[in-house]
DNA sequence: TTCCTTGCAAACGATTTGCATTGGA
DNA sequence: TCCAATGCAAATCGTTTGCAAGGAA
Protein backbone atom coordinates (compact mmCIF):
# COMPACT_ATOMS: atom_id res chain seq x y z
CA UNK A 1 0.00 0.00 0.00
CA UNK A 2 1.20 3.52 -1.02
CA UNK A 3 2.12 6.11 1.70
CA UNK A 4 -0.83 8.07 0.32
CA UNK A 5 -3.56 5.15 0.81
CA UNK A 6 -1.96 4.61 4.67
CA UNK A 7 -2.60 8.69 5.26
CA UNK A 8 -5.96 8.45 4.26
CA UNK A 9 -6.87 5.45 6.36
CA UNK A 10 -5.43 8.25 9.00
CA UNK A 11 -7.66 10.13 8.43
CA UNK A 12 -10.88 8.59 7.53
CA UNK A 13 -10.94 7.53 11.23
CA UNK A 14 -10.67 11.24 12.48
CA UNK A 15 -6.53 10.38 13.67
CA UNK A 16 -4.23 12.50 13.05
CA UNK A 17 -1.11 12.15 10.35
CA UNK A 18 1.98 11.38 12.85
CA UNK A 19 5.04 9.65 11.89
CA UNK A 20 4.70 6.97 14.40
CA UNK A 21 1.55 6.41 13.01
CA UNK A 22 2.81 6.19 9.76
CA UNK A 23 6.07 4.40 10.59
CA UNK A 24 3.56 1.60 12.19
CA UNK A 25 1.25 1.15 9.56
CA UNK A 26 3.90 0.95 7.07
CA UNK A 27 5.41 -2.14 8.71
CA UNK A 28 2.18 -3.95 9.52
CA UNK A 29 1.34 -2.77 5.80
CA UNK A 30 4.55 -4.95 4.77
CA UNK A 31 4.06 -7.77 7.24
CA UNK A 32 2.83 -11.05 5.73
CA UNK A 33 1.68 -11.95 9.27
CA UNK A 34 0.40 -10.36 12.23
CA UNK A 35 3.50 -8.44 14.34
CA UNK A 36 4.80 -8.41 18.00
CA UNK A 37 5.41 -4.79 19.51
CA UNK A 38 8.33 -5.68 19.97
CA UNK A 39 8.80 -7.00 16.15
CA UNK A 40 7.30 -3.82 14.97
CA UNK A 41 10.01 -1.82 16.93
CA UNK A 42 12.74 -3.60 15.15
CA UNK A 43 11.42 -3.65 11.69
CA UNK A 44 11.28 0.42 11.63
CA UNK A 45 14.25 2.08 10.48
CA UNK A 46 13.48 5.00 12.72
CA UNK A 47 13.45 5.11 16.44
CA UNK A 48 10.53 4.30 18.36
CA UNK A 49 10.17 3.80 21.59
CA UNK A 50 8.05 0.73 22.90
CA UNK A 51 5.25 3.08 24.85
CA UNK A 52 4.64 4.93 21.64
CA UNK A 53 4.17 1.97 19.67
CA UNK A 54 1.86 0.42 22.04
CA UNK A 55 0.23 3.89 22.03
CA UNK A 56 -0.25 3.86 18.18
CA UNK A 57 -1.37 0.42 18.56
CA UNK A 58 -3.82 1.47 20.98
CA UNK A 59 -5.52 4.13 18.90
CA UNK A 60 -5.47 2.11 15.75
CA UNK A 61 -7.09 -0.65 17.72
CA UNK A 62 -10.17 1.98 18.96
CA UNK A 63 -10.13 2.97 15.13
CA UNK A 64 -10.52 -0.20 14.09
CA UNK A 65 -7.63 -0.23 11.41
CA UNK A 66 -6.06 -2.96 13.49
CA UNK A 67 -6.83 -6.29 15.65
CA UNK A 68 -4.89 -7.03 18.05
CA UNK A 69 -4.46 -10.65 20.21
CA UNK A 70 -2.30 -12.53 22.05
CA UNK A 71 0.77 -15.48 21.07
CA UNK A 72 1.29 -18.37 23.03
CA UNK A 73 3.82 -16.99 24.88
CA UNK A 74 1.45 -14.13 25.98
CA UNK A 75 2.67 -11.27 23.98
CA UNK A 76 0.42 -8.37 21.91
CA UNK A 77 0.32 -9.39 18.36
CA UNK A 78 -0.86 -6.84 16.04
CA UNK A 79 -2.31 -7.12 12.28
CA UNK A 80 -3.75 -4.37 9.61
CA UNK A 81 -7.48 -5.39 9.84
CA UNK A 82 -8.10 -4.98 5.80
CA UNK A 83 -5.49 -8.22 5.51
CA UNK A 84 -8.06 -10.54 6.99
CA UNK A 85 -10.84 -11.36 5.19
CA UNK A 86 -13.44 -11.91 7.72
CA UNK A 87 -12.29 -13.80 10.51
CA UNK A 88 -9.11 -14.34 12.18
CA UNK A 89 -7.45 -17.95 12.70
CA UNK A 90 -4.01 -18.05 13.20
CA UNK A 91 -1.24 -21.09 12.97
CA UNK A 92 1.64 -20.40 15.26
CA UNK A 93 4.91 -21.55 14.50
CA UNK A 94 7.31 -22.19 17.58
CA UNK A 95 10.29 -22.58 16.44
CA UNK A 96 10.56 -19.63 14.18
CA UNK A 97 8.15 -17.54 16.31
CA UNK A 98 5.77 -16.77 13.15
CA UNK A 99 2.36 -16.42 13.23
CA UNK A 100 0.54 -17.45 9.68
CA UNK A 101 -3.18 -16.12 9.21
CA UNK A 102 -5.37 -19.39 8.10
CA UNK A 103 -9.30 -19.48 6.51
CA UNK A 104 -11.54 -21.64 7.17
CA UNK A 105 -13.87 -22.43 4.54
CA UNK A 106 -17.79 -21.21 4.74
CA UNK A 107 -18.84 -25.33 5.63
CA UNK A 108 -16.23 -24.93 8.48
CA UNK A 109 -17.13 -21.62 9.23
CA UNK A 110 -20.62 -22.65 9.26
CA UNK A 111 -20.18 -25.45 11.67
CA UNK A 112 -18.44 -23.47 14.02
CA UNK A 113 -20.83 -20.92 14.52
CA UNK A 114 -23.11 -24.11 15.32
CA UNK A 115 -21.21 -25.51 17.90
CA UNK A 116 -20.91 -21.60 19.16
CA UNK A 117 -24.38 -21.69 19.21
CA UNK A 118 -25.19 -24.93 20.82
CA UNK A 119 -22.45 -23.95 23.41
CA UNK A 120 -23.51 -20.37 24.26
CA UNK A 121 -27.12 -21.68 24.50
CA UNK A 122 -26.35 -24.59 26.76
CA UNK A 123 -24.51 -21.41 29.09
CA UNK A 124 -26.54 -19.02 28.59
CA UNK A 125 -24.52 -16.56 27.46
CA UNK A 126 -23.83 -13.92 24.96
CA UNK A 127 -21.25 -14.62 22.55
CA UNK A 128 -18.85 -12.00 21.10
CA UNK A 129 -16.16 -13.62 19.63
CA UNK A 130 -13.73 -16.43 19.40
CA UNK A 131 -10.82 -18.05 18.28
CA UNK A 132 -9.16 -21.34 16.50
CA UNK A 133 -5.92 -21.03 16.36
CA UNK A 134 -3.05 -23.99 15.89
CA UNK A 135 0.13 -24.78 17.19
CA UNK A 136 3.26 -26.26 15.41
CA UNK A 137 6.65 -26.32 14.45
CA UNK A 138 8.62 -25.20 10.88
CA UNK A 139 11.88 -25.73 9.88
CA UNK A 140 12.35 -22.41 8.64
CA UNK A 141 13.82 -19.05 10.97
CA UNK A 142 13.06 -15.73 11.40
CA UNK A 143 10.34 -13.48 10.86
CA UNK A 144 9.45 -12.37 6.98
CA UNK A 145 8.31 -9.54 5.99
CA UNK A 146 7.19 -9.52 1.78
CA UNK A 147 10.16 -7.65 1.27
CA UNK A 148 12.37 -10.27 2.05
CA UNK A 149 13.34 -13.48 -0.52
CA UNK A 150 11.00 -15.86 1.01
CA UNK B 1 -11.65 -37.20 45.26
CA UNK B 2 -10.04 -38.14 48.70
CA UNK B 3 -7.15 -36.95 49.84
CA UNK B 4 -5.54 -40.75 49.61
CA UNK B 5 -6.20 -40.60 46.17
CA UNK B 6 -4.85 -37.00 45.34
CA UNK B 7 -1.74 -38.33 47.23
CA UNK B 8 -1.63 -41.30 45.32
CA UNK B 9 -1.64 -39.25 42.09
CA UNK B 10 1.62 -37.35 43.80
CA UNK B 11 3.07 -40.83 44.29
CA UNK B 12 2.42 -42.30 40.99
CA UNK B 13 4.09 -39.58 39.75
CA UNK B 14 6.90 -39.83 41.80
CA UNK B 15 6.48 -36.23 43.12
CA UNK B 16 7.06 -36.18 47.11
CA UNK B 17 4.08 -35.37 49.18
CA UNK B 18 4.13 -31.92 50.77
CA UNK B 19 1.27 -29.63 52.18
CA UNK B 20 0.82 -26.82 49.22
CA UNK B 21 1.04 -29.63 46.21
CA UNK B 22 -1.86 -31.56 48.34
CA UNK B 23 -3.28 -28.17 49.14
CA UNK B 24 -3.33 -27.24 45.36
CA UNK B 25 -4.22 -30.27 44.27
CA UNK B 26 -7.50 -30.17 46.55
CA UNK B 27 -8.22 -27.27 45.46
CA UNK B 28 -8.06 -28.19 41.38
CA UNK B 29 -10.49 -31.06 42.28
CA UNK B 30 -13.30 -29.42 44.27
CA UNK B 31 -13.26 -26.56 41.14
CA UNK B 32 -15.54 -27.16 38.05
CA UNK B 33 -13.67 -25.17 36.11
CA UNK B 34 -10.23 -23.83 35.58
CA UNK B 35 -8.80 -21.64 38.37
CA UNK B 36 -6.13 -18.95 37.81
CA UNK B 37 -3.19 -19.06 40.21
CA UNK B 38 -5.00 -16.15 42.25
CA UNK B 39 -8.03 -17.97 42.34
CA UNK B 40 -6.21 -21.00 44.00
CA UNK B 41 -4.52 -18.84 46.79
CA UNK B 42 -7.74 -17.46 47.71
CA UNK B 43 -9.67 -21.08 47.75
CA UNK B 44 -7.07 -21.90 50.29
CA UNK B 45 -7.63 -22.26 53.96
CA UNK B 46 -3.84 -22.14 54.91
CA UNK B 47 -1.34 -19.61 53.57
CA UNK B 48 0.54 -20.73 50.49
CA UNK B 49 2.80 -18.14 48.59
CA UNK B 50 2.07 -17.15 45.05
CA UNK B 51 5.52 -18.25 44.36
CA UNK B 52 4.45 -21.79 45.73
CA UNK B 53 1.76 -21.91 43.69
CA UNK B 54 3.62 -21.28 40.73
CA UNK B 55 6.43 -24.11 41.39
CA UNK B 56 3.58 -26.67 42.31
CA UNK B 57 1.64 -25.71 39.15
CA UNK B 58 4.75 -26.20 37.26
CA UNK B 59 5.99 -30.01 39.01
CA UNK B 60 2.14 -30.92 38.46
CA UNK B 61 2.36 -30.38 34.94
CA UNK B 62 5.62 -31.80 34.20
CA UNK B 63 3.86 -34.50 35.69
CA UNK B 64 0.67 -34.06 33.36
CA UNK B 65 -1.58 -34.08 36.08
CA UNK B 66 -2.78 -31.03 35.48
CA UNK B 67 -3.18 -29.25 32.16
CA UNK B 68 -2.02 -24.79 31.66
CA UNK B 69 -3.39 -22.43 29.40
CA UNK B 70 -3.72 -18.69 29.16
CA UNK B 71 -7.08 -16.68 29.84
CA UNK B 72 -8.56 -13.53 27.76
CA UNK B 73 -6.04 -11.44 29.70
CA UNK B 74 -2.76 -13.51 29.63
CA UNK B 75 -3.08 -15.08 33.13
CA UNK B 76 -2.38 -18.58 33.93
CA UNK B 77 -5.27 -21.10 34.24
CA UNK B 78 -4.79 -24.53 35.43
CA UNK B 79 -7.07 -27.60 35.83
CA UNK B 80 -6.51 -31.28 36.49
CA UNK B 81 -5.91 -33.29 33.27
CA UNK B 82 -8.21 -35.93 34.80
CA UNK B 83 -11.41 -33.87 35.02
CA UNK B 84 -11.28 -33.16 31.62
CA UNK B 85 -11.90 -35.83 29.01
CA UNK B 86 -9.57 -36.10 25.48
CA UNK B 87 -9.10 -32.11 24.20
CA UNK B 88 -9.65 -29.00 26.18
CA UNK B 89 -11.74 -26.32 24.25
CA UNK B 90 -13.01 -23.04 26.75
CA UNK B 91 -15.69 -20.68 27.04
CA UNK B 92 -14.76 -17.55 28.83
CA UNK B 93 -17.17 -15.33 30.67
CA UNK B 94 -16.07 -11.83 30.35
CA UNK B 95 -18.57 -10.95 32.88
CA UNK B 96 -17.97 -13.04 35.91
CA UNK B 97 -14.61 -14.33 34.82
CA UNK B 98 -15.55 -17.74 34.97
CA UNK B 99 -14.10 -20.46 32.89
CA UNK B 100 -15.77 -23.52 31.40
CA UNK B 101 -14.71 -26.61 29.93
CA UNK B 102 -16.71 -27.63 26.57
CA UNK B 103 -16.61 -30.78 24.38
CA UNK B 104 -17.13 -30.77 20.98
CA UNK B 105 -18.75 -33.46 19.68
CA UNK B 106 -16.82 -36.63 17.54
CA UNK B 107 -18.05 -35.06 14.66
CA UNK B 108 -16.54 -31.84 15.00
CA UNK B 109 -13.80 -32.97 16.46
CA UNK B 110 -13.24 -34.66 13.15
CA UNK B 111 -13.83 -31.99 11.28
CA UNK B 112 -11.28 -29.51 13.25
CA UNK B 113 -8.58 -32.40 12.59
CA UNK B 114 -9.02 -32.36 8.66
CA UNK B 115 -8.77 -28.65 8.71
CA UNK B 116 -5.60 -29.08 10.88
CA UNK B 117 -4.29 -31.55 8.68
CA UNK B 118 -5.19 -29.07 5.91
CA UNK B 119 -3.47 -26.04 7.40
CA UNK B 120 -0.37 -28.18 8.07
CA UNK B 121 0.27 -29.62 5.39
CA UNK B 122 0.01 -26.45 3.07
CA UNK B 123 2.35 -24.68 5.50
CA UNK B 124 4.41 -27.39 6.14
CA UNK B 125 4.42 -27.86 9.69
CA UNK B 126 4.24 -30.28 12.37
CA UNK B 127 0.75 -29.42 14.69
CA UNK B 128 1.44 -29.88 18.07
CA UNK B 129 -1.87 -28.78 19.55
CA UNK B 130 -4.08 -26.54 18.85
CA UNK B 131 -7.47 -24.47 20.83
CA UNK B 132 -10.61 -23.74 20.61
CA UNK B 133 -11.85 -20.83 22.59
CA UNK B 134 -15.15 -18.68 22.71
CA UNK B 135 -15.63 -15.59 24.63
CA UNK B 136 -18.90 -14.58 26.11
CA UNK B 137 -20.98 -12.61 28.43
CA UNK B 138 -23.66 -14.04 31.06
CA UNK B 139 -25.63 -12.32 34.16
CA UNK B 140 -23.73 -14.66 36.94
CA UNK B 141 -20.74 -13.36 38.78
CA UNK B 142 -17.85 -14.50 40.63
CA UNK B 143 -16.54 -18.32 40.74
CA UNK B 144 -18.20 -21.40 41.54
CA UNK B 145 -16.45 -24.45 43.62
CA UNK B 146 -18.51 -27.42 43.64
CA UNK B 147 -19.13 -27.15 47.40
CA UNK B 148 -21.00 -23.74 46.52
CA UNK B 149 -24.42 -23.62 45.95
CA UNK B 150 -24.63 -22.95 42.63
C1' DT C 1 -2.11 28.79 19.29
C1' DT C 2 -4.26 24.65 21.12
C1' DC C 3 -4.48 20.10 21.97
C1' DC C 4 -3.15 15.69 20.76
C1' DT C 5 0.92 12.81 20.48
C1' DT C 6 5.36 11.59 21.74
C1' DG C 7 9.56 10.43 24.51
C1' DC C 8 11.45 9.18 28.65
C1' DA C 9 11.35 7.29 32.95
C1' DA C 10 8.89 5.41 36.59
C1' DA C 11 5.10 2.35 37.82
C1' DC C 12 2.63 -2.04 37.35
C1' DG C 13 1.03 -6.81 37.43
C1' DA C 14 1.99 -11.43 36.42
C1' DT C 15 5.50 -14.68 36.77
C1' DT C 16 10.30 -16.15 37.94
C1' DT C 17 14.34 -16.67 40.61
C1' DG C 18 18.05 -16.57 44.48
C1' DC C 19 18.85 -18.09 48.75
C1' DA C 20 18.45 -19.52 53.35
C1' DT C 21 15.24 -22.58 55.91
C1' DT C 22 12.15 -26.43 56.43
C1' DG C 23 10.32 -30.76 56.08
C1' DG C 24 9.56 -35.30 53.50
C1' DA C 25 11.60 -39.92 52.70
C1' DT D 1 20.42 -37.20 57.68
C1' DC D 2 20.01 -35.21 53.01
C1' DC D 3 18.13 -33.18 49.22
C1' DA D 4 13.99 -31.51 47.33
C1' DA D 5 10.34 -28.10 48.31
C1' DT D 6 9.05 -23.90 50.52
C1' DG D 7 8.79 -18.94 52.00
C1' DC D 8 10.24 -14.48 51.35
C1' DA D 9 12.10 -10.89 48.88
C1' DA D 10 14.19 -9.21 44.92
C1' DA D 11 14.36 -9.52 39.97
C1' DT D 12 12.24 -9.90 35.23
C1' DC D 13 9.33 -9.03 31.45
C1' DG D 14 5.63 -7.23 28.93
C1' DT D 15 2.76 -3.40 29.21
C1' DT D 16 0.92 1.03 31.16
C1' DT D 17 1.10 5.61 32.85
C1' DG D 18 2.63 10.51 34.46
C1' DC D 19 4.44 14.39 32.87
C1' DA D 20 6.91 17.73 30.30
C1' DA D 21 8.24 18.76 25.49
C1' DG D 22 7.10 18.59 20.51
C1' DG D 23 4.24 18.66 16.49
C1' DA D 24 -0.26 18.47 13.74
C1' DA D 25 -4.26 21.18 12.52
Amino acid sequence: MAKKQLTELLRQEGLSITSPRLNVLAILDQSDGPLSVENIVEHSTTQIPLSTVYRVVADLLDAKIVRTFSSPDKKLLVELTRSTSGHHHHLYCQSCEKVFDIDLDTKMERLIENVIKDVSDSHGMRVYDHSFEIYGTCDRGGHHLKSDQD
